[in-house]
DNA sequence: ATCCTCCCCTAC
DNA sequence: TAAGGTAGGGGAGGAT
């Protein structure tokens, strides 16, 4: 059992499918089979999902160079300034007045603090205090640091050379005291001594952002007056920001790739009113495939008294109440629980909340607008940072500098899906999408807790509407401003950090966020442009996920700065034409795509593959009723009707038993097959005739399906008249299936 | 060339 | 126990 397992994690992630038509990206070089092979029996293969290795593997001891770093430095002063001379009192002049009370002080931060960097240096230059942005012995006379690595602790060359070394609470409570407390009690304690789990991985990382914990020991007695603080200073006020004029784009735009942008109202309490365009992205490993399994036996469920070991209970039986047998509304349930479909759905409710999106009325005037626009581009790119748990650990103070990973199950079989971890379990290598087995294998004392849906809505409600959004500032004023504010307020409102990556297009932004993770910004200048390029893996390039970057491998191409050394020809001919070009682009900090409205949805569609279990072919067809209920609830609900919908089916793979996973899919071949009918429609009655016809053309012995989906494209709005008009229409309506 | 179907890949 | 969804980009290869 046990080897069983191991040998199905091993193959988690890889890709172990059939490959029946040509091969993606195009690499007809690639055998299928050599693909499979060398993925089945390569167990050493990184790991199970793709980001492992794509994990920051850049260092860099200093967040900013001189000019990003005086820069930022100049906003945090204009943008008090100009938040009240916007509020119309006279604060500005009582922040002239405020006393110096750090007079003589300079501060170097190191690592990760609460308050942040930016906001420690905020507050340094408003109490007259210096913050140095790289640390000389000579300038400075403090490190503030909230945790101190391991790694620095061994390294006397770190040890400050005779500095004092204070928690950034000293910074705060002086300010509240109004005057310079000792630092005597604030010094920082050996964190090792505490947390001894991290002693083992730290020096894995080289980044040593990831080498500490990173919150503070003390959050929730810090928060308070951190806040009080902020109040002050970063109150927001809805002129300041002034971004009712964003230029927008269409989906006219010259760009190919598109967004799905959306409109948002930015901290709707305190901002009311201001609309900002952003769009939303994405950014993490996929789901990949999913395991293989090693028993040769018949599908368990088939046998309904049959016991398992251990646990004292078995997948058959938990399949009688647990899957598409033993629940009527499984689907319905299911989606309720499952946090892919949470996150898989949460622009579409995001995007009903706050109204129509498909206008592109005036996209095309703010085309020409844009071009005309002589400003340098700017864009912000804003991420949550480890949105699930910090949502959930804000108010459970005891966690927060403790590893902590969501997930619905904490059982000894440890086969549910870690969603996020935080920063202290990222440090011993835990990441979302592993199996909590696997997480507390490298991390033993790893606290799980569980989702809370309902917040994750709030927070994001309050903060960027999902948990990133592109903003496109130029014009806008100085976008790092507008970022820090931005990071301030989302604080404000939710108590969760947020990280901002600033840049002139959206791929650089979206890379400069990563390295401000956590709780940080980073701005790429266009000097930059080129050196940051040149440190980073191929896979850390948006669009270059495990298969790509092995692809990549295999011709040496293992670096951003390699890929500069072939030609875009090269590269269109070995991945294809667009791919290529990507590729080619990316790598040199090149990205033309436009921060833009919400494009028009394709396709909607819902699948399920877990808990789904068949015996005869009623089951199926019962549970294609609730499918194609959803479908064209979800139709509905969007004011569209379609012309195709296409099934698909996961069926286990020949040889592979029940997975490991409980409830699982496990090693599945996949299928799809699509109709498309003689006019749009959002029946339920339709689909599912359609999809039941689709399903029996497959023949598949019901036992083996593991995971059904439907889907439906060529959309057309409701109402646009396409549907039924005209000869046309009647001609085609004898299509109209039966 | 362009469209269509059947995939795979990626990101959240 | 556990909740492995959703949508777009894009490639191959065939039909038109
Ligand atoms: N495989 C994944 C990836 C993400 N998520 C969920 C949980 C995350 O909290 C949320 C946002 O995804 P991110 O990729 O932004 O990850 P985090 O916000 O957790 O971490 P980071 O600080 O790296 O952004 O989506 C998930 O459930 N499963
Ligand atoms: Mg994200
Ligand atoms: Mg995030």
């Amino acid at each position: 059992m046990a080897g069983e397992e191991k040998e199905e994690e091993s193959l988690k992630r890889k890709k172990v499918d059939n490959v029946p038509r040509g091969m993606a990206w195009g690499a007809q070089s690639f055998a299928s089979a050599r693909i499979s092979s060398i993925r089945e029996k390569d167990p050493s293969s990184v790991s199970d999902f793709g980001r492992y290795m794509a994990e920051k593997r850049r260092k860099l001891n200093v967040q900013y160079n001189e000019d990003s770093s005086n820069k930022l430095l100049n906003n945090a002063t204009a943008a008090v300034a100009a938040l009240h001379s916007k509020e119309g009192q006279i604060v500005v002049a009582e922040i002239s007045t405020k006393s110096r009370i750090f007079n003589g002080i300079s501060i170097w931060v190191d690592g990760f603090t609460v308050p942040t960097h930016q906001e420690l240096r905020h507050l340094m230059l408003q109490y007259g205090g210096v913050f140095e942005n790289y640390f000389r012995r000579e300038l400075v006379t403090h490190i503030i640091c909230s945790t101190l690595p391991d790694s620095k602790i061994k390294n006397p060359r770190s040890l400050s050379r005779g500095l004092p070394i204070v928690k950034p609470e000293w910074i705060v409570d002086s300010i509240a005291a109004g005057r310079v407390l000792s630092w005597a009690p604030y010094q920082l304690q050996r964190i090792a001594l505490e947390h001894p789990n991290q002693r083992t991985l730290q020096s894995a990382y080289l980044n040593p952002k990831l080498d500490h914990c990173p919150l503070p020991l003390d959050w929730r007695d810090n928060y308070p007056t951190y806040s009080n603080m902020m109040d002050i200073d970063l109150e927001p006020r809805s002129e300041l920001l002034a971004l009712e004029n964003v230029p927008t784009s269409d989906n006219q735009g010259p760009s190919s790739v598109q967004d799905g942008a959306v409109n948002f109202t930015l901290l709707e309490e305190d901002l009311k009113g201001i609309e900002v365009k952003a769009d939303e992205c994405s950014e993490t490993e996929n789901q990949g495939v999913l395991e293989s399994h090693g028993k040769k036996d018949s599908v368990a469920i088939v046998d309904r008294s049959k016991r398992n070991t251990g646990a004292g209970y078995s997948d058959a039986a938990a399949a009688a109440t647990h899957s598409t047998l033993g629940d009527d509304n499984f689907v319905q349930n299911y989606f309720k629980s499952s946090r892919l479909h949470f996150i898989g759905t949460w622009r579409n409710r995001y995007q009903s909340r706050y109204g129509s999106f498909n206008d592109n009325s005036e996209g095309q005037d703010q085309q020409v607008f844009r071009a005309k626009s002589g400003s340098d581009p700017a864009v912000i790119h804003i991420d949550m940072d480890c949105f699930f748990v910090a949502v959930v650990v804000r108010d459970r103070p005891e966690l927060h500098d403790k590893p902590v990973a969501v997930c619905h199950s904490d059982s000894v079989r440890g086969s549910g899906e870690i969603s996020s971890a935080n920063y202290p379990a990222r440090a011993f290598g835990v990441r979302a999408g592993m199996f909590v087995r696997d997480a507390k294998a490298k991390c033993p004392d790893l606290e799980i807790v569980p989702y809370n849906f309902e917040a994750y809505e709030q927070v994001a409600d309050k903060a960027v509407s999902c948990d990133e959004a592109f903003l496109d500032v130029t014009d806008q004023g100085d976008p790092c401003q507008i970022a820090s504010v931005i990071r301030s307020q989302i604080f404000e409102a939710t108590r969760c950090t947020a990280s901002a990556g600033v840049s002139k297009n959206k791929l650089l932004a979206r890379l400069a966020t990563r390295k401000a993770k956590p709780n940080g910004l980073y701005y790429i200048a266009p000097s930059e442009v080129e050196g940051f390029m040149d440190e980073l893996a191929v896979e850390d390039l948006p669009g270059v996920g495990w298969t790509l970057k092995e692809k990549l491998k295999s011709h040496n191409l293992h670096k951003c700065s390699d890929l500069l050394r072939v030609s875009k020809d090269f590269l269109q001919r070995e991945f294809g034409v667009k791919t290529g070009d990507m590729l080619w682009s990316y790598a040199r900090g090149i990205d033309t795509r436009e921060v833009q409205q919400a494009q028009i949805r394709k396709s909607i569609g819902a699948e399920v593959n877990w808990g789904v279990r068949f015996l005869v072919p009623e089951d199926a067809h019962r549970f294609l009723v609730t499918l194609s209920t959803e479908v064209a609830t979800r139709l509905q609900t969007a004011a569209v009707k379609g012309r195709t919908i296409t099934l698909k089916v996961k069926r286990r793979k020949e040889g592979s038993g029940e997975p490991s996973k409980f409830m699982g899919c496990g090693v599945c071949d996949n299928f799809s097959r699509s109709e498309t009918v003689g006019y749009a429609t959002d029946s339920q009655e339709i689909l599912l005739r359609v999809a039941k016809q689709l399903f029996n053309s497959f023949a598949f012995d019901v036992r083996d399906v593991r995971g059904v989906g439907l889907q439906v494209t060529r959309l057309e709005a409701v109402g646009s008249g396409q549907s039924l008009k005209g000869a046309f229409s009647l001609r085609m309506l004898f299509k109209i299936p039966d």
